[in-house]
DNA sequence: TATGAATGAGAATTCATTCAT
DNA sequence: TATGAATGAATTCTCATTCAT
């Protein structure tokens, strides 16, 4: 079997055990989150998320009643990150197509920085969303963008740049699926295709080419 | 804790224990394919495998050394089972633009249809594709539509049809990224849209617009 | 875990499958004393012998009714050779005292060149000789030696050579002891006093030690 | 199969479960012990240990890290024991030849009173030392009676008592072969000899046996 | 708030042994 | 006589979770 404890490498120095409520829930929330984002959610270990978080195992229960809620507040967690984040893009400050390059761009770096989102929603998935669900009356976890995002189709058909009978929703999905896909599938990808799909200049063809195809479709001819 | 032994519904039917090893492979293999895709590799357990193949635990130990071998036995006979498909698509014999056509028709059909491959995918990568690596020397996993894309892409570029510069692979990854990333996060997509992404009327929305968004790109203007 | 197959240098060639019973149960028997020897009747997997032996395991069970009772045939072979070999010693011809050293010599050559058997009666005591106790009827596994060496200690005696009272039993065990203990606890024994034992100096030191110790006792001043 | 449950005769009486950490670990350290010394190694049941120890199975995994780790700890923890009760020996303080009968007696004495002890070697040497090896380093397993020894044989030698040129390594070795194998096979032997040989007049004629081999050969007659 | 000790239910894997041919 | 297929009962070890302080 393999051992997954020289895995540890970010296991956090151990701090000052200062009772400070806050602060533990959140040391563990993060252990957690690259936990379940190696592991996945059957695979990870609250032992291993203890040695992580360099707290005690039984603190986790404390603070998350089992191990399904703590995936959940995690998930949530990662969800209110990536909100944050694009509510800072700013997009509709910028021309038509300057903003879907910047999305595109924005998902891109986003997936690539934050690989534990990735994982983290692959699991989400093969558990049918339970945990989203159950998150979704809590929390805002829908994306704001969806709007912004038709907006900026309507200005651009409005001004004869883009393609009229865009659904933004299919739009967000197609620029998400574009870089997750890779990004997620990259290891088997690479092995299939025999090349290696994370070097510098593989990251940049595959962004040139993720701006070319939706702007290619989305610009009017 | 949930008891998935409900979910046992393809639990096949007792057959008369023939002594076919041929068979009772194939019974174990095609078992565990759906308690992998159902559960991901660490959360699929051997004696459900063991439950819906009829046969004795044992067995499956008797034929696969261990589970992540069985798991590895079962990614191979995915992609096998994919490749024969691909194979029967005879893309060559159409028109560049129809053949193009017809791959994103296929790849979001076969997705469709078979499901599991998306969630045995995604369970692959989670252990960065240790599994897939290990059987790539033995079999032939890789796509040869690549090369055929790749023929087609030039074909079209010829005849003044296309865009010239298309990377067959980039453009094969995002063909297979648009209808992966909506069907394997379907459940996630539809609470955060608040929409049913699963409907027929949905479904053919989605192929319309993959089918859009490729062909805008590939075809010249 | 520990893969002992690895230790399976002895597998016997595969040979032309013969229909011989004798050869096969011969076959067996042989590969189940190395097994025996080598991990305990506990540790001994009839997976293994039956690897060893190049012959199918349901014929270990054709042969041998089951574990315990291969242990215990293979003890009795053990047992009828080393009394084979004692009977070829030809003690009476020899003087009292050349008789005794020419024993202490067999004892030590034979348990050196036959490790086999040390673990093995190790074995066969751990389990209260329980396997010994029902083969003793069917088969004479006492050594006819205990008589011989009472005649040996009386000729001695009376020539004044000897001293007088020894217990040829007493004896008989002490000699095997000092070479049984030393050869079967060679390995903690070189650990703790931080030297190799079974050097060939080592070797010849401990005989005539042995050598020494038993004629010293036994030879009257 | 034989059902060794009823040979749990010494199951510790169920104590109030004080949350005594080193009280847990020696509870298990001594039922590991009887169970090893009864089974062997391979034959000892993690199960059955849980049950003499009237603690719980997954508490011996939290203590120990696995069988073979726990056997290490119990042959430790034998070694420490018989150290211990040769300090007591105060040998320095005899007469050399009272010193070497001393000893003999102590070794027969321990190990009659111990036997465990017996079945522990012989298990440790079944499996190469392994056990012991691992352990060297941390712990003073060498008997420091080696040392005494020498000087005691110096001593008598000195005196014109004893004869010289004995290796007091050699001479440790026989004292502990003579008692130990004698022992150890007991039952073996006293199948093939058709007679007791654990009668209180057997023993005193071994006890007597022994002290007359070794000392008829140290004595300078 | 924090923690080490303890546990029951499981989970993978092993093993001797039997079945069917 | 020989063998590959099949199995039930263990057996080691794991894991989430709770207890007691």
């Amino acid at each position: 079997m393999v051992n997954y404890s020289i895995m540890l490498t970010s296991r956090l120095p151990a701090q000052p055990k200062t009772r400070d409520a806050e602060r533990s829930r959140a040391v563990i929330l993060s252990a957690a989150l690259e936990e379940f984002a190696l592991f996945g959610l059957s695979g990870a270990r609250i032992d291993r998320i203890a040695e992580r978080s360099n707290l005690n195992k039984r603190l986790i229960y404390y603070y998350f009643a089992d191990k399904d809620q703590l995936f959940q507040a995690v998930l949530e967690a990662a969800y209110e990150k990536i909100r944050e984040s694009e509510k800072k893009l700013n997009l509709q400050a910028l021309q038509p197509s300057a903003a879907i390059r910047k999305l595109v761009e924005f998902t891109w770096t986003y997936y690539l920085e934050n690989p534990e989102f990735l994982t983290l929603l692959n699991s989400a998935n093969l558990h049918k969303a339970r945990h989203i669900e159950e998150s979704f009356n809590a929390r805002a976890l829908n994306s704001p963008l969806i709007e912004l995002l038709g907006e900026i189709l309507e200005k651009g058909r409005v001004s004869g740049e883009f393609r009229g009978g865009i659904d933004p929703v299919q739009l967000y999905v197609s620029i998400a699926a574009l870089s997750y896909f890779y990004l997620s599938n990259n290891s088997t990808l690479s092995v299939i295709f025999g090349r290696d799909l994370m070097t510098p200049k593989s990251q940049s063809e595959r962004l040139s080419h993720m701006c070319e195809l939706i702007l290619g479709y989305v610009l009017r001819n």
